[in-house]
DNA sequence: ATATATCCCACCAAATATATAGGAATTATA
DNA sequence: TATAATTCCTATATATTTGGTGGGATATAT
């Protein structure tokens, strides 16, 4: 399962791609058509912008806007960032490895198989993008 | 992520699965080989035998054993049992369906993107088995 | 100035994960 | 039949994660 946060996430980059070109939204109206919990939504488009997918503005006519094309931002990216590794075990990640303590890593019996799924795991979450989620492209 | 109790699980089931034929096992003896707690997968190996995967047996000359084929017991089977779904989101579980409450799921937009993941993941996880990650057979 | 939005920090409750403790029930065997 | 060994069961403990909320500082347009 993804979490909420990162359902969240996902649901609004998917609002601000189906924005006319240049247009800013607030989050409240992102929480509001969206059905999100405001303030939870506020630090979700902290993060995204953090990691560089939107750009914000402050105050009176401010909001939220793509900065990376619709695209260009794959599910496993997403997932990544909000919810951390697509793994099934510690050992096996690219991006968030650490030992799994208990095991001798050299002779894992099971790691070889994990690693085949986490590539093809890879592979599917790679295809789909905010692009091919939008639901007026449908 | 699995949890560490799927892990342990399918530590305990290879074990069991590379043991002579209608040999029993003890839980301390599993416990100390894998590196797993033994309380802990005491509650494990119960939970593994309320799902007819082992057979248990109290008293001296106890223990545990494998009641059904290696080959037959597929991580996906596994995984729900111990951790709950596969699927992404609860609105695309075949198993454990729940609906996602802030969404319009006939209209849900992020859904089809969703069952799709789904099934190419079913796909790669029941192929691997216990008998497929045996390893003095690999 | 004022209204409006984002930004930031701290906190919080509930659920889940990861166990541990203590002892009851069962079984083989001396 | 006493004893030792093992599984079985219930309750409890602790840490982490999830899914938020509250208050107010900061920036911006008018």
């Amino acid at each position: 399962m993804i979490s909420k946060k990162c359902k969240y996430a996902i649901k609004a980059l998917l609002y601000l791609a189906e924005q006319q070109e240049d247009r800013s939204v607030f989050s409240s109206e992102i929480a509001e058509k969206e059905n999100i919990p405001k303030k939870f939504l506020e630090a979700i488009l902290r993060d995204l912008r953090n990691f560089q997918l939107v750009q914000s503005r402050r105050g009176a006519h401010g909001g939220y806007r793509l900065i990376k094309k619709p695209e260009d931002i794959t599910l496993v990216e997403l997932m990544r960032v909000m919810d951390g590794p697509i793994a099934l075990l510690p050992c096996v990640s690219l991006n968030y490895y650490h030992s799994c303590e208990e095991c001798d890593e050299a002779n894992c019996t099971i790691k070889p198989a994990f690693e085949a799924i986490r590539d093809q795991t890879l592979a599917i979450l790679k295809q789909t993008t905010i692009a091919s989620m939008r639901r007026d492209l449908l």
